[in-house]
Parts: structure tokens; sequence; C-alpha cells
DNA sequence: GTCGCGACTGAGACCTAGTCTCAACTGAAG
DNA sequence: CTTCAGTTGAGACTAGGTCTCAGTCGCGAC
């Protein structure tokens, strides 16, 4: 995994690029994000920031991840919740989820052969793909064993991060 | 395609089930619902019943459509949009979603071979599938012909229709 | 080094989709 | 036709996210 400290002269490069600035707070959201090897929320960031008592607004986080979604640093992401998730990409390794309904975990999978027939999909369809997202909801296999029933896939809430607002 | 009026039947068995009711405005719902051959949201749904002057309640509309989502008779569909879309189901036709950053329009399709790794994958991964749901960002032909460029697939605003709350 | 200015920031108002509450109403079983 | 659990509308509320604006700061030019 990319050690995060070498991830932010890749964005001061991208920023310079498009003539924006690199800020304490943008260094900061980024050597925090790169550390984090997982799926995130953007208020999960804010509570990471002010846990460390590196004083960030909500504004710029938002604004922060909207650049580094455009810089194709982060990946903004769907997963069964009904707000965005975000996860740092690293080299390109691009992947789908599977979504466990009953627990909340999310185990990732790539494959080759699903992402062969997506393009002659398009090619048929005449469509130019930029981007996809796959998403399969379900239980996972310690879930199973457990006998926990799923809750429906329309209505899962997952685990909360300890919130704060204001 | 199926009648609108078949569903409301089918609905009223569903309700029977839990025991619930059926009433004046699910029946209207139900009814309105399978006349749109087309994904829609459940603002929209209230706007058309306005226009109808049926009068619903956001709430009621929001509490069928919930109901419709656990019946199997409706489906809930992340289309790139930060809310959600619905579509009906007829028949149990399931498909996914290639969809047109620069128009909005929305193309479904269905690949067999595709479903049939994704079952592999969860097998692989001992993961019981529930539902998936895969969508595929991107140009369509006409817009591409135009030489229109797409918007960033994670800022899509796709042609609002006609809002209004209260 | 320091100037200048456009980019950036925080605070909090605001927006939108969706949920909840509660008193009044209603479908349907008996 | 009674009864009562389920249902409704109005509007308050919530969560996630965006916008505004006055004050601040990065950084290229000198």
């Amino acid at each position: 995994m990319a050690h995060a400290e070498r991830e932010v002269p890749r964005f001061q490069e991208f920023l310079q690029q498009q003539g924006l600035k690199l800020t304490a707070e943008r260094t900061a959201l980024v050597r925090e994000i790169f550390s984090i090897h997982y799926h995130f929320e953007a208020d999960e960031l804010l509570f990471k920031m002010k846990e460390k008592s590196v004083k960030i607004s909500r504004a710029t986080v938002y604004r922060t991840l909207e650049l580094l979604v455009k810089s194709g640093m982060v990946r903004r992401v769907h997963l069964g919740e009904d707000h965005y998730h975000y996860e740092h990409v690293s080299g390109n390794s691009h992947h789908d989820h599977l979504i466990c309904t009953t627990c909340g975990g999310v185990i990732e999978f790539h494959d080759e052969e699903i992402e062969r027939l997506q393009l002659a999909i398009c090619e048929k369809k005449k469509f130019t793909p930029t981007f996809h997202n796959l998403q399969i909801l379900g239980v996972c296999d310690g879930c199973r064993r457990k006998g926990q029933t799923p809750q429906s896939p329309d209505r899962v809430r997952m685990i909360q991060p300890t919130k704060l607002r204001k």
C-alpha cells in the first residue's frame, strides 16, 4: 500500500495544473485519507480530524473530497446506504463490492471477465463507458453461519460511526 | 407490458398477507406507478398525483413505495444521482443500467453471462447474494455524435422534473 | 523578503430528500 | 353498523450536503 506521504505531491501536482493551491488543510486531509485503508464517509473524516484536534470545517472536507475525486485519487462509491462513501485509489486497482446487509461488511472483488463483458455490452449499445459500479448485496459467510436473517436490501443500515455535527 | 389495473389485486394480496389494508391512496399510487414505464423519483410521483388533483401526502407516497419495494413489485435503484429512483417490476425481468452522464438517459440491459459470473464470485467468497446493482456510466451514442463532453461521472445532474414541495 | 491578489477557509444559513409524530379518519372483519 | 388496528395529512424534524461571505493565506512576481 502506498505511503500516505507520497500522495501529497501527487495532489499538489494536480492542484497546480488547475491553478489551485496546496493548503495546510488539504495536506492534512490527503494524509488522513490515504492512511484509511477502507471505505469512509465524509462525516467520519470530519470526526477523525476533530479527534486529532486538527480544525477543518465540514465545507472544506467536502470541497477537498470533490477535488480528490476530480483528480482521480479518490473514488465516490454507493454502498447500499443513502449517502456516499469514498475510497482512495491506489494505483489503478478497480474493484467492485459484495456488501453484507446484516453486518454492513464490504468485500472487494475484481473480475476481468465481467469487465470484458461490460465492454461488449457497451459496444453493442454504442455506449462509451467512463466508469462503472457493481454492487452485490447479500449475506456474508460469517453472518450466514450465525444464522442471522438479513435486513431488506433496501433498508440497509450499517454500523454508524460516532457522529457529531457542529 | 402488464396492464396497470392488474397490479392492484396483486398488491392487495400482499397487503392482506401482512394484515394491512388497501386504501384509496394506495390504489391510486399503484395505478400511477404501473402506468409509468420508466424510472421515477418519489417527488415526481407526488407531483403527478398533484397534477391529477389526487391529494396524497409526501409521507404516504414514501410509505407506499416502501411497501411496494417490500412486496417486490417495485425496485429501488441508484442511477448516479444522490437520491433514489424507483422502477416497477413487470414479471421478473431483472436488468441493469447504462447511464448517459451527458443527457441523463438510461438504457437498460440484461446479460446472463454477467449474472452467472457474479454468482460464481459469490460462491468463491462464500457470500449469499440477494440482490445486485450494476451501473455503467458514460456517453450514449446520440450525445457522442453531438460531440458533447460528459460531465464528471461524480457530478451527474439529470434533467430535473418540475419540482414543488408543499 | 514582501506584495498583491486570487484562491481558500470557517461559521453557519440554507437546501433537499426523506422520516417521524400525532390527532383525525377509514377499511374490513365480525 | 360497530369496532379498532391500520392509515392518513400536515408539518416538524433529521441527515447529508451545498452555499455565502468576510477574513485569511499561498505563492508567483518583483
